[in-house]
DNA sequence: GATGAATGAGATTTCATTCAT
DNA sequence: AATGAATGAAATCTCATTCAT
């Protein structure tokens, strides 16, 4: 009887600002900003196009706010990321990669707020800063602090890497565009191909690839 | 005096569908498709509303052209990549990457096509498509002879570089989706950029990287 | 009070139909269907333009169902004269054309319809089918049975009129395209008109006009 | 070599305007005036739209020239008709009617110059106006003639007839209304049509329907 | 809170008319 | 005389936003 407090129409107020946001992410993404209508957000949510006004004031704080909450998610994986480091570099960075083609690349809306934000940076400048902010930089700083460990303990030689560890991330955006471009049918990151980008990375990284063992 | 001979008007016809392309390049590259008025497109142009309509039939059709127009160049450029190899497969990377990155990732225009293929995949999915068939393909396949040729004559050791050529060309694109998103400001393609990537590339290719040399 | 029950707006919902199309007559009859402006029609009706297209689907929509809408009336009113046959033939034929020069003569909304119908039969061919169908192939056959059934009682003699009702609706139509062309004040379908009509009809139908008797 | 004074420019320029009044009535009697592009003359006519224009002042103008240039040769025939009345006013009659048969409803240009009145009259009045003074007036005028010559001569018996001889023309403009809605296809005005109209007619003119004869 | 009819500004598209050549 | 590129006003249609219920 204590659950029945919350009467399903309150339920059902605090539940539509995520209904919508969630019809207006589909959309968004389809369509672009300019190119979404107001009327398919409220049919895809199931309610008609003034309810949107209740809680958005406006089809362009609807966009924000669907990135925003986008971000979220993302934003919350990526903590799990910057735990302490220990053990082989390499293992981390497995560790690492792993998660972020399952949380950036696999995950459709991670894919889509790259389409969304590349799509409208001119009209929404401040949401690609801050996706950059919150996210990019972030991850990329992760990065770099697990290149710096590695070769501070002897396993990575100095590298390039340090500086840009971009470019160990790029063949992620590379899979992400990819899908985003050819569709999912041409999908580029299979198992096949995240362990041909690790296989590269190690070689590129560490300090004398299979040759330290034959040195003792 | 020759020059003159051709009137002011008649040059215009020849000139028209150049300049509207032109035009709707800069607008759709900013606004989007949904997002740009013909009216700013004409303005730009310098003419008004109905003369696009003397060149092409619908805004539709306009976005088309200029996607395919951009293509073209871009093309063209590629093909100039796939001359006959010889020397040192390592020597043909740095040449076809230092082309690429002059002409896919400084070049506006290349990058702005990206943008807008990402942005209007949906809408316009055959541009994707041949975008794919006449740019990314090829490209793709002349990075993957260029890899094979090294590993035929045995300066570089096999490895998934051969099937996913994408990953050495990844850190391209990456500067490119950057550059989109952040702005020429935050630019990611300078020449260390560059040099760094080549340089993890090396790493991850060559047989035995400099070492060769050294065991002696 | 209880009409006050019903909101102005709510009323107007189920209203709306009925007075866009009332205003679009009245326009389409004055300027055909190319030349009416629904901005126009909108002032005419009270509304605003985009009102019309929440219940019209375009211009051509509305110009249809303007048509059918006109229809309506006509046909209920032709169902009104397939009575069963009684009596002198020619008393029923009176009564018939009464009705008709009524309901199809005197009502501009009939005789508007005919000029619709005439001016966009190339642009709409269905509604000119339709209008035969619905209302002069029945008008012909009510006709048609009539004189048949003058003829089996002996009142009228055999005649083409049997194969070509048409000819004895010809007037009808003959004032009809009158007042079309030359507007009401030189109208053509005042009681004497009417009355010559029928008197012809009868001379050239009856058996025996009243000499039948003289010749005994 | 006299006929070789007139250049083939000269003979252009002097058929020009018929040959743009010739396209004109097509496109016109096809989509009326609103709907008439000059793009499509102009195509008809073999020229491009700004030919047009040194020939007529306006859309409008060119209307009015068409419409002009179509009641010259229905008045020229109608001319021919106001002939001096000699034997059996029925015989003038049937000649009469064979006559407008051929030339009112057969003649498909006779027929559309209707549709074009009908359809436009509300733009411009006065081109109506002029048809019913050049036209139909003289038209019904003869008819009457017809009429009053057979009464005096004791042919036909006094009737309304006399009053409104629009009731004999009648099945005239039935027939050609229907070609106008129902297309060639469904004609009315057959050979049985046009004998079924005479029959009637002289049933309800002749003073003593073929008992005149038998009485002798 | 939710509706959905209505709005009206603005978008794309059309086309009669002009005018330099 | 003829062209046809260009114009620009106006038409159809769209859609974010409002508001009475």
């Amino acid at each position: 009887m204590t659950s029945a407090r919350v009467s399903p129409r309150q339920r059902r107020k605090e539940e539509r600002p995520g209904e919508i946001l969630e019809a207006a992410f589909e959309e968004f993404a389809r369509s672009g900003f300019a190119g979404t209508k107001l009327d398919d957000v409220a049919a895809r949510a199931g309610i008609t196009k003034g309810t949107i006004y209740l809680y958005f004031a406006s089809k362009e704080e609807l966009f924000i706010a669907t990135v925003k909450e986008l971000n979220r998610p993302i934003r919350e994986n990526l903590a799990a990321l910057t735990a302490a480091a220990q053990g082989p570099a390499m293992t981390i960075l497995r560790r690492h990669f792993a998660f972020v083609y399952d949380h950036m690349v696999e995950d459709r809306r991670a894919r889509e707020v790259m389409r969304m934000l590349l799509a409208e940076v001119s009209r929404f400048p401040d949401l690609a800063a801050r996706w950059h902010a919150e996210v990019i930089g972030p991850a990329v700083e992760t990065l770099r602090g697990v290149v710096r460990y590695g070769i501070a303990r002897g396993e990575f030689r100095p590298s390039a890497a340090e500086e840009f560890p971009h470019l160990l991330f790029a063949p992620v955006m590379m899979a992400c565009t990819w899908r985003l471009m050819f569709g999912d049918a041409h999908a580029l990151d299979g198992a096949e191909y995240r362990e041909a980008h690790l296989d590269l990375m190690e070689k590129s990284l560490l300090r004398t690839p299979d040759r330290g063992a034959a040195a003792v």
